[in-house]
DNA sequence: AATAATAGTTGCCAAAATTTAAATAAACAG
DNA sequence: CTGTTTATTTAAATTTTGGCAACTATTATT
């Protein structure tokens, strides 16, 4: 019989009072209690229960045991209860916040294919850059992308978000094709975010950090429109590889600086901490790791154009 | 297989990495690994692991059940380490404090003969009624007698103290014996403690309680000294059953008022609240609640002649 | 004091569950 | 496409467990 079996068993005894009185509880004869409680004594090379026929009464060490036996108990029924789910199909709404470009890219597809995995769900997107305040607002999941900041949330990383440096063959015709990150300064910046001066970061040779101040050609906060900038010919992007994989793998962007690869990022599903995560929750994380997981698709094709 | 055991397995396959190292590690076969497995996510209802032949990966449920999985196990670990003993004879010194009177009369011949059980023991009795600081000064345990006052101290019940009123045939000769409390006023009260004008309790008929203060005849800190006054015929005296039995047996005190009995204390053994509670001090627990557990054998003899 | 009644323990057997060993199936690398 | 590694399935063997009944020890009853 297994240890927490025992525990259990040895539990009840003390709180029926006697050993003839659990097995009845419990349903059994009275000699398999007494066996289990036997050999949790043996197992544990100290009498518990100081018994007569008559009377039986705890020894110290069986109320020390038993004090912090109904606590693991009520411990492992906490963790059964809150692993374990109805297989009922999941009904209500499912409230996701994501970050506009690769939400819109990349997870409505998932997204519509979990719906139809589910079909008793009402989903709710909410696709913008804003960092939502997920309790205040009743979200179940946010998808983010980046670094974490310490809160109260959980996170599950989904998929390493890679940043290149990267121009049309067009801009590239005219000029000498960067080396370094000193050579940048010669070019055209295109700029994501609201910084005027942009600062940009690379892991050299030998995994040293540079970082250089560039003035920026043009700024925006949309990747998608900066994409168009330089398909346009108009500089040099700083950019994931989920936004350009195709114009990569098309050629109509060029991959540069491929030495100099920008610190990595990452894209996490974060949800609020709860005793009892949904299984909504549970599962939509799971299907989007099934998903993304390991090396996402869009960073397989073009891993020949990005890498030294 | 115990619902802690495949906590255990699942807990190791993780640590592991795959259900075959887990199994070379536990030295089992790969086959039982993965039905226990496989058990333990039916009996949840839940996949824990996600798995291919090649490689396999957590569902949600599995990290979080993971996380808990590990804290249960330690604590598990934990119970079992501190209840377990050693069955290695007990050494050391065994510090103890103890009323005086109490200790005295009835703790002596009983550490004597603990102190036969393990030989190898040195024991320090500190016999007095101050009530000592048990973590500064070392001791182990403290045996103390009334109602104890919130501390960190853990306690445990070793035996009731009933207290009576008696006085000497001799004294009653010559008075009304009292049926009352306020009857008391009439007589010479031979008060234990300092307070000047005692003030006595009794539980009157129908369980109300009543008090009455009366004028001291004698005073004192120790109740053998009052026992002797009461002897020689000097008054009546509230005292325990234990320093007084043999006087009660043989008929040379007689008590009084027996239809009102005084509110009852009780004697405890205190010991410091640690995470290991030294074999020594559980042992002599058990040891001191075998012998005056239930019915104490002073309170046995005497039970007809000082109940109603 | 003898007897009855109750509570716990022990031995034995059948039933159930678990482990093992071998075969099968699946995934990935070269 | 084949070889290797990993997980699962199947059937036999082993271990464990529960039930039954007899037995022991203690308390209550007469």
């Amino acid at each position: 019989m297994g240890q927490l079996e025992d525990m259990d068993t040895f539990v009840r005894i003390i709180d029926a009072g006697s050993i003839s009185q659990a097995a009845n509880q419990l349903g059994v004869v009275k000699s398999a209690v007494s066996r289990r409680l036997v050999d949790l004594e043996v197992r544990l090379g100290v009498q518990l229960l100081n018994r007569t026929t008559r009377k039986s009464s705890l020894t110290e060490a069986g109320r020390q045991y038993y004090q912090r036996a109904v606590q693991i108990l009520t411990d492992v029924a906490e963790i059964n209860a809150s692993t374990s789910q109805s297989k009922a199909t999941l009904s209500g709404t499912f409230k996701i916040s994501a970050p506009l470009s690769f939400g819109l890219l990349h997870l409505t597809a998932a997204i519509n294919e979990f719906a139809d995995l589910h079909p008793g769900l009402v989903i709710h997107m909410d696709f913008s850059d804003r960092k939502v305040d997920m309790i205040e607002e009743g979200y179940d999941v946010a998808i983010r992308i980046g670094a974490l900041e310490e809160s109260s949330l959980m996170a599950r990383k989904l998929a390493p978000i890679r940043r290149i440096l990267c121009a049309s063959p067009d801009y590239l015709a005219n000029r000498a094709e960067p080396q370094k990150p000193q050579d940048l300064k010669d070019h055209h910046i295109l700029h994501y975010t609201q910084l005027a001066n942009p600062q940009w970061h690379f892991n050299g040779p030998g995994g040293r950090e540079q970082s250089v101040t560039l003035p920026a050609r043009m700024v925006a906060n949309n990747g998608d429109f900066l994409k168009s900038a330089a398909l346009s010919g108009h500089g040099i992007i700083q950019i994931p590889t989920f936004i350009v994989w195709r114009e990569i793998a098309s050629g109509a962007l060029v991959a540069l600086m491929k030495d100099y690869p920008c610190p990595s990022l990452n894209a996490y599903a974060v949800y609020p901490q709860t005793r009892h995560l949904p299984q909504r929750v549970r599962l939509f994380i799971d299907f989007l790791t099934g998903k993304f997981g390991g090396a996402p698709y869009w960073d397989k094709e073009i891993s020949a154009l990005t890498s030294p």
